[in-house]
DNA sequence: CTGTTAGCGCGTTCAA
DNA sequence: TTGAACGCGCTAACAG
């Protein structure tokens, strides 16, 4: 059924053989021609192109990446299994890679789930690899991945570039989204800002949160800054903590926007609201946070930002054989309507 | 750089007559070994396999693309932009078709984005394809998706089967969704439900309502049934519509989640609660139907078994050359907490 | 069971 | 500017 099949006595699967017959050219012209090459007579291109589309002729990928040895193809790897909200980020950053590999011409191999064992053999050959949200993926994996480092890869987010020195690296820095957050908060009038972390040890952001509250003019009171977990729940938590204290924030930054929710409703099951009496601002620009009442003010990365940077790294070392280059991106903050001044009567406690 | 380097003095990059010399065997034995064919001794194989591990030998992924004709890619078309939330569908569609494609071997390229024009004859060679979520797509794009239909494709929720009668079809039909979703209501004691149509004419499900409803012992009176749009404010409105009547329903089901959240809303501006007082359930299981208040009941497409049957029909007709099938799949109920009994004086107004 | 050989379809030399 | 011939790396058919 799929097979050279005969249609109005026409075989329907040609090759580069019997479409350059019947052009009366050699296979040689009609190559030339087909790749844009410029020793061919305008009008030979011209026609073999015409033709081409006429006799619905196209070359056989397989066959060209075999001689070529190149099927830009890029494949991505997501080593590591997400839960819902963070796989959201993923998933906006699939669309924003896709989206950079097309404009480049490019195709890009999905793998979402898991790699499955024993697959390495069968595996797609691909001109570069994008491996993302993996800080703890094991030089083990890194070369059964990039085949013992022969495959070009660049890493978002992934563990010390020193650790693997033959890949890209794109780094995803927040602290200049975090920056615009806190002076957004100290602008609109608030001296005591409380954070909620999320428990992960070692958060760059978390550990230069005293020097950048102090630069932002915003008291830094130890009590201030709590650590929750991950849930809605235990951002709730947290806050409904810290707007207990005799002496409570007036705005509360929040690691991850799913805590941010919990402190959004914390608050108003204790009667504030927001951003009336509290102010909250998140971290991540999770697609609910647009649809939460009120909207939620938040730190985004900016993921196409991130995204052309690791397509760039990635094809120069394709195209050019460039060195293994590393960048950092930031991120910055979205203004919604979860913030507003701190109330007077609130200032006037501390 | 990637080039065939050298690695303590050896080829990093060894093709299969390479890889033969060093084991003393001929190309065709090392072929058959890799290939798990029955003709090899035990041990032969086995030998093959170890050392290919050991000196890293992997075959040229193109070069056997070429000679079998075969890719193992399958790619995923949508041919439409859809929004963001419609996207979720996509998405899990997506993830769901990765994982199955997975399961039997072969690999996913997704295309999230527009089709560029021009692209046709640079695009890859695949040996199957999944055109989703396209009930508006015309011959003219599917001929050229499918390379004038060399290749085999399955549709989901696609145009009428009858016009594409080269392809197979995965229809998904929600209706004993619906039926679930009808009788639960019955069940919990409901009489009268509303129901808030999304304005698309035509709907299965709109116009066997009736019968639906008196199947699931419901009372059917068409001043219940309104139609709205796609926004969670015009679902606000339609219910507003619903509740003020003189004798209003006791449960709304509305065409799509976004609708029942604008339903729930208008619930609760009318001082309604939900559960206790309205009972709401959607349709299609959005992502955030978990984490509105109270968390969504509603119809699920399972999408799961979509993407079973779509796999599984596309590699029927990639591996047996089966005919194109047309398959249906169903959608079901997720209970979580927006339904309750009516109340008494719910019940007793009628 | 193993070795040998002929293509798969194309890009890319070299001559003409 | 064009044509002829070689080879990319592998599978499969056939011969031993």
């Amino acid at each position: 059924m799929w097979e050279r099949a005969e249609i109005f006595g026409k075989s329907v699967i040609m090759n580069i053989v019997e479409f350059a017959k019947c052009l009366n050219l050699s296979i040689g012209t009609v190559s030339r021609a087909l790749n844009d090459r410029p020793d061919v007579s305008p009008k030979t291109r011209q026609m073999v192109l015409e033709k081409a589309q006429e006799l619905g002729f196209a070359r056989n990928a397989n066959a060209r990446h075999l001689v070529t040895g190149r099927t830009f193809l890029i494949r991505l790897e997501c080593p590591y299994n997400a839960d819902v909200l963070s796989d959201r980020y993923l998933i906006e950053m699939a669309r924003a890679l896709e989206e950079e590999t097309h404009a480049h011409n490019y195709n890009l191999l999905l793998r979402l789930g898991r790699r499955r064992e024993g697959m390495e053999t069968e595996m797609y050959s691909v001109d570069g690899l994008v491996v993302i949200g993996a800080p703890e993926v094991s030089p083990d994996d890194f070369n059964a991945l990039t085949r013992r480092g022969r495959t070009p890869a660049v890493l978002i987010d992934g563990p010390e570039p020193s650790d693997f020195p033959n890949a890209s690296h794109v780094c995803v820095d927040t602290q200049p989204g975090v920056r615009e957050a806190l002076q957004y908060l100290a602008d609109l009038g608030h001296r005591r800002v409380g954070y909620i972390g999320s428990g992960f040890p070692g958060q760059h952001v978390r550990v230069r949160l005293p020097e950048l509250m102090a630069e932002a003019g915003l008291i830094w009171d130890p009590a201030l800054a709590v650590e929750a977990g991950v849930t809605r729940q235990e951002g709730s938590e947290a806050a409904t903590r810290l707007l207990q204290m005799a002496n409570p924030p007036t705005a509360i930054f929040a690691r991850t926007d799913v805590l941010a929710f919990g402190a959004i409703e914390a608050a108003q099951q204790l009667g504030l609201s927001i951003p009336g009496d509290v102010s909250v601002i998140g971290h991540d620009n999770v697609e609910i946070a647009t649809l939460v009442n009120p909207p939620l003010t938040t730190v985004a990365i900016d993921i196409p930002q991130v995204a052309k940077a690791a397509i760039r790294a990635l094809l120069e070392m394709i195209e050019q054989k460039a060195a293994p280059s590393i960048e950092s991106c930031g991120a910055h903050l979205v203004i919604r309507k979860s913030c507003g001044p701190p109330t007077a009567a609130a200032l006037a406690v501390r």
